[in-house]
Parts: C-alpha cells; structure tokens; sequence
DNA sequence: CACCGGCGATACCGCAGGGGTATGGGTCCC
DNA sequence: GGGACCCATACCCCTGCGGTATCGCCGGTG
C-alpha cells in the first residue's frame, strides 16, 4: 500500500465528504474518488458505503482509518526524526512540548532541576496549543511533552505520573455561585449567559456554537472577567488568577493528571535523563 | 515522505549495496541511486555515505533506518489488519504465530484451555520459521504470537511472560562430554567437529560458515544425532529428544523466557480473553 | 411533479515523474 | 596499467496521477 493512497483515504474518512477532503487535499474530487477506490480495489474491500448523499465507513474502512493514522504519524515521525538527527541542525538537544500556559510552574521547576544536570542538554520548550502537544510527539516534532490525561490521549506512549490535582471552575467575580464554598458539574454546566468558550480544533476550525473563540489562556481569563464565558480547568491556574476571576472546586469534576509522555522505544539517554529529573521532583 | 523512497531507502540501508538491493527491489539499479538521492534532497540531509567501493550509513541514516523500518511495518499493518477485518475473509478469529516445533505442550495447552472459553473464536495456528513471529505480529499478519526473548525481539510489542527454563546443549550420545552433568558455554563453544547450525536468515538465505544448514526442528535432531553439529537450545526440547541425542544442561546459558505478545493498543476483545487463558495456565 | 442543487462516478486528456538502457568516472586489486 | 566493481549521470519512454467536463442519482422544494 503507497503512503498516497492512505493519506487520501484518511482525509476521506476524516470528512466522510469527498468534496471536502479533495479541498483539504489540495486538490480535485475525481482523481480522489478515483485513488479510494484503486485503494479498494486493491484491499479487495469495500471501505466506504456511498450513497450519493452520503459517505460513511464500512467496518474495514473503521480499522484502516484507525490503523492508517497510526502509519502516517510513524511515517511522518520517521521523516521528523530523521530532519532533527541531521547534523546541519544545529545538535537540538531535546524539544519538549507543553500545552502553553499550562503547568507554567512544573515546567519551570522541571527546567531548572534538569539545567543542574551536568550531563544536561538544551532542552527546546515548543509551546503549542490544546491537544497537540500528542501529535507533535507522535510526529516525531519533539522528544517529550506534558500532557493532561484524561484530556490528552496517551495512548501509544510512555508515561510517567508527575501530578495529579482536582478541577476548579472558573467565573466572574460577583457571579452567583462565585461565593460557593464548591460545586458540582451539573451546576456548571450551561450557564445562561456564560456559554462555553471554543477552542480551535487540530486544523485550525473553530466548531459552530454560542461560546467565544479563544486560542490562550490569557485570552480565556479576559473573557471569564468581561462575564463572556466560564470553564473548567485544572487546580494549578488558580496560582495565574487576576482580579474579575473567582475559581471555585467543581468536586465531581475527574482528576487531571499531568504526565511526562516520549515515543515509544525511545532510545535517547538524554530524554531518559530529563524524565528521570522530573520523576524526583 | 512517500513509502516507495522509504522502501527504497532501507533496501539501500539493508544491503549497503545499490546494486543487491535494487535486485531485492526488482528494479534497475539508476532509478534507484536518484530516488535516494532525491530522499535525501528532500530531507536535506545526507543519508549514505558513499565512497565508490562502499557505502555506509549517516547517523541520520541510522535513524531513518530504524524509525523507516516500523514505519513500514505500521504500513503493512494496517493493510493486512484491514484485510483481516474485512467480510469477504471469513470472520477469522484469531491468528496466532508459533516457531514451528517449539512451545509444543505449551501451545497445546493453551488451545485447550481457550477452546474450553464459551466465548472463544477459531484460532488460526500459524507456524513459521525461528524469529519470524515478531515480524508476522508486526506487519499485522497474525494478532497474537508465541516468543522467546531474549532470543526473539519483542521491542514495541505488548508481552505478558508465560514460562522461563534453563538452556541445554545437544550433543550426539557418545560425544565425550555427553555424559556430564552439566556445562557451561565456554565448554560447548566451537567443539571440534560439531560447528554450529546455520538457520536461514529472514530473506530465505543462509550465511557463510562450516555448519550444516537446517530449517526445522527434526532436521536439527536428526543431524545432531549424526554427529554433525551441536546447538544450545531451551530446556523443553528434551520432551522431544530421540535416541542419538543427549541434552546437558548449560548453567551459564542465558534463561529463555516463553511470552505471549500482542500488537499494543490491540482493541480485541478476543485477543485479550486468550491472553488471559494463557495467563491463568 | 418538475426542477434544482448537491454529490460521487465516469470519460477523457495532458504531462510530470518514475523506470529503463547506455555510459561515465572513481577506486581497488592483480 | 588493465580490468572488475560500483555508484552517478544522461537520455528516453511510458505509466499513471491529476485536471476539466460531464453524467447519474437522489432529496428537498415550490
């Protein structure tokens, strides 16, 4: 099976929207048509059910979309890792990825305890946005990340524990349930007036929706202070809150954890070494 | 990266030769020199080391070698998972590899067992050559195999241990040291006259040396008892033993662990019941 | 019920690029 | 120094990928 005709398969069964997916692709719809159903043909399955209003997955087409990406992130890790290994790259020393603005405190510690390491090397702090640091990791982009299980999936790396903490809700100040001791998922939810903000998804998209799109952190705080929005987020932001914003435990809210989280059968000591200050801190 | 420069490129890394792995490629030996170099264009970083009478690799070559070859391997994967899930093949069950000859009583048992489940699928046994398993597991031919690290490499695979035994060497009945209690692998290592087997290598080809070429088990026996060769083999092989061979136990040998070994993220429930069968033997 | 709009498939065309053959140029060995 | 070996280059051909135009199907609509 070609690289190509996995990659079109995938946008196609990403989108389950022929059109779209050959947009997303850069280019026309019937060659797209065409390349799935050579890929078809030559699994001898039929991947997609067509019925010229709508596309959706057969039970093989479930497995290759699932089994596909994980082969095109590999492929695309082999490329990265690859690119970083190259001497004309300036010998990195590790990228790390973190959700920016978020665990500010632990990564700094982290940093500052591994920098004592005699043995320690530079390590590149890749700041990306909600949900990515995963696929910057599965990619190949970088060495190790910080990631927030269950709200990062984790699946296919290795992990280890560094801390675990409750969830706050945060509101404007002087809103009613602002002066509660602690609240309940059921009583934050939907708020009238305060609808959830939105984030942008992996490509870029914004969902449809009440709630105001935000890309940061500082963004989310400003908008929780105008009493635009509310939302629930870890423990540790309580330490970055300014004046207008009140965090209040939401008690049933699920534990987040952060995680220090690397390849697979990653064979670098220095990403070893990083892990393993992290784990005395 | 498209997967045809990758093939291309670890055909190149394998053989070390442009020319033997343009053969293996089926393929002209030119169009292969550009597509690698082409890779290497586009990943901007030299990737062979070539020096007119050989070539050898970069530590990006390294890399890409590595990270490429379970690339690939994630490719085939998908392909033949998809095969596998769908309808047209005979909802198959389960596929398990086992080294032909090896593990007997062992695999035997647990087929019972499993059988005895109420919720049991088909097993489909496949045997193959030593050292194969890894790869059948790997590229997504079989969902579940028997190994035995450290002599198998079980690297990126889910194992759960099943059984570790001593190693023993096979002599002829007669041979001088046959009659010992037990050895140690200097003792059996390069007895005059009795050079070590040569086991086909993954390709079908059999490397250089003075020892008889074999590709099973009662070929093994056969031409131990003969006075041919002598081979360090684990502990349950005595069960099979034969008149003409004695077997010694090496005390030194490294311990042979039986596993059983599953792609990870496996989401079938089936494979799991059978590993838990396997686990409760 | 006829029309229209949306969507995927088919038909056909043009060309980029992958593969083949022939050959060059460097290196080691005798 | 001649020959063998091996990778790179030059050049050509043709496959196959992608583009445009169009069809066929279906569902919603006035």
């Amino acid at each position: 099976m070609e690289s190509r005709e996995l990659r079109y398969f995938v946008a196609v069964a990403e989108e389950l929207h022929f059109g779209r997916a050959a947009e997303r692709l850069g280019m026309a719809q019937p060659p797209l048509s065409r390349a799935v159903a050579q890929l078809e043909r030559r699994l001898g399955t039929a991947l997609l059910e067509r019925s010229s209003r709508s596309v959706s997955l057969t039970d093989a087409g479930a497995v290759l979309l699932r089994e596909g990406r994980t082969a095109l992130d590999a492929l695309e890790a082999a490329e990265h890792r690859t690119r970083r290994a190259a001497p004309a790259d300036a010998p990195p020393g590790i990228a790390l990825a973190t959700k920016a603005g978020a665990s500010d405190e632990l990564l700094a510690k982290l940093l500052d305890a591994y920098a004592a390491d005699p043995r320690a090397v530079p390590v590149d702090v890749v700041l990306c946005g909600p949900g990515q640091q995963g696929r910057l990791l599965r990619t190949g982009r970088v060495d190790v990340a910080l990631l927030h299980p269950p709200i990062d999936d984790v699946e296919g790396l290795d992990v280890e524990e560094l801390r675990t903490e409750g969830q706050v809700v945060l509101l404007p100040a002087g809103h009613p349930l602002s002066t509660r001791g602690e609240l309940r998922l059921a009583d934050v939810a939907d708020l009238p007036g305060l609808p959830a903000p939105r984030w942008p998804s992996p490509d870029g998209a914004y969902a449809d929706g009440p709630g105001p799109e935000v890309h940061d952190h500082a963004q989310l705080l400003q908008l929780v202070s105008l009493g635009r929005t509310s939302v629930v987020v870890p423990d540790v932001v309580r330490a970055q809150l300014r004046g207008g914003v009140v965090a209040v435990p939401v008690t049933d809210a699920p534990q987040v954890t952060t995680v220090i989280a690397w390849p697979p059968r990653s064979r670098s000591l220095d990403v070893a070494r990083l892990v393993e200050t992290a784990l005395r801190l």
